[in-house]
DNA sequence: GCGTGTGAAATGCTTCACAGCG
DNA sequence: CGCTGTGAAGCATTTCACACGC
């Protein structure tokens, strides 16, 4: 019985570290699984079940180390050097990404940004140094990059994906409003900002469409 | 038996919507599921019964009726008369949130924008006035804003999300890296660009940690 | 006690498979 | 026949509940 690997878990392992990373500035060096629970919105067991999936070798009398759960998590979700990655696609959406990314952790660095339009190749933004597409498997192979955030306008986004997957891609970071077709072992996440939108208006309209209550 | 209206099926039912779009562009008038099914990346059944909840009257020779499909999606998903959203944080992702949905259908609207810095006020950014945020609950009140985006700094997404729950906001899209603690009946969907990329970054990598096969 | 680790039950979501209709 | 609509089966994920260690 394989111990539970899904993508739902791994999201929630995410978010424990950053938990994590808080409670230690708070000078905590030991958390309990409600104290977890109750900060990401969880139940205690499910914070256990996580936890247990990336075997921290703790005692049991008053929670969690903090440091030992930091440096497990860091062992299941990082690569042991780090990892580049790259942003196709630099508009509005796309430099706030790099704005966004540009301040974070050191394990997932944005080092390269690919646009169709020549003329931003060469700029640097927010750190991150631009290239035009045909650039782009070069630059790839050179940085060993792996993964990517694309935000291409959606009449592009599967011509590009199928480039990146050519490319050696292995993991894409969809914002483009089309389902992409890619060929088997390429993971693909989408972030749909319409979908989400319409997701949170639905269950914010008063009555009738209200959520499903319990009993 | 309540007929599902679960998260998911309401984010399928969006994407529905929009494939149906794209559908009716290339002169079609009926789809099947399958076609549907495909466009998606989802099995045939799974479409059926999306659309079966939202009581599609239609015959069953040639699949749905694009027309009726796309009036039923419209009458489940939308407000009768549409819906004006709000933006909370004009910084580099909010402007590019205005942006993107400044070219969106007529139905969901972004159509105040506010920001803790006063000299934003009363600019117009991508079609959309922006406020202090002294005026955040007179412009929600006059707008009748149930939805709001908020793209601040994590530090503040706690205390903005307190004010709006009391200016009667019902759904909040956050794109802060924090978890809300929201009163009942205040439902929050929340988009994290650290945790996607992460799992993006883990599901990419070569093996060892690859995902689940079948036998 | 207080909190973890974990089988076992419960819940929720998806897929199967087939009746029924045009 | 092909395709929809749908009970029922099959999986996945979450929660319960309790043994065990400090």
């Amino acid at each position: 019985m394989p111990p539970r690997k899904s993508a739902l878990t791994v999201e929630r392992i995410s978010q424990y570290r950053r938990l994590l990373h808080d409670v230690r500035r708070d000078g905590l060096d030991h958390v309990c699984s409600h104290q977890l629970a109750e900060k990401i919105g969880g139940t205690a067991a499910q914070v256990r079940r996580d936890l247990m999936l990336l075997g921290c070798a703790c005692g049991s009398r008053i929670g969690y180390p903090v440091d030992c759960l930091l440096a497990k998590i860091a062992e299941f979700l990082d690569s042991p050097k780090g990892e580049n990655v790259a942003l196709v696609g630099i508009g509005n959406l796309g430099r706030a990404l790099l704005a966004f990314f540009s301040m974070s952790g050191p394990n997932l660095r944005v080092t390269a940004a690919f646009d169709r339009d020549a003329a931003k190749a060469g700029r640097v933004l927010y750190g991150c140094r631009c290239y035009g597409m045909e650039d782009l498997e070069k630059v790839l192979e050179t940085q060993s990059i792996r993964t990517v955030m694309m935000t291409v306008p959606a009449g592009e986004a599967q011509g590009v994906a199928e480039k990146l997957a050519g490319c050696g891609v292995r993991g894409i970071l969809n914002f483009a409003p089309v389902p992409l077709r890619v060929p088997p072992g390429v993971f693909v996440e989408r972030i749909d900002m319409t979908v989400a939108l319409e997701k949170v208006a639905f269950f914010s309209r008063p009555a009738g469409n209200e959520e499903r209550d319990k009993v």
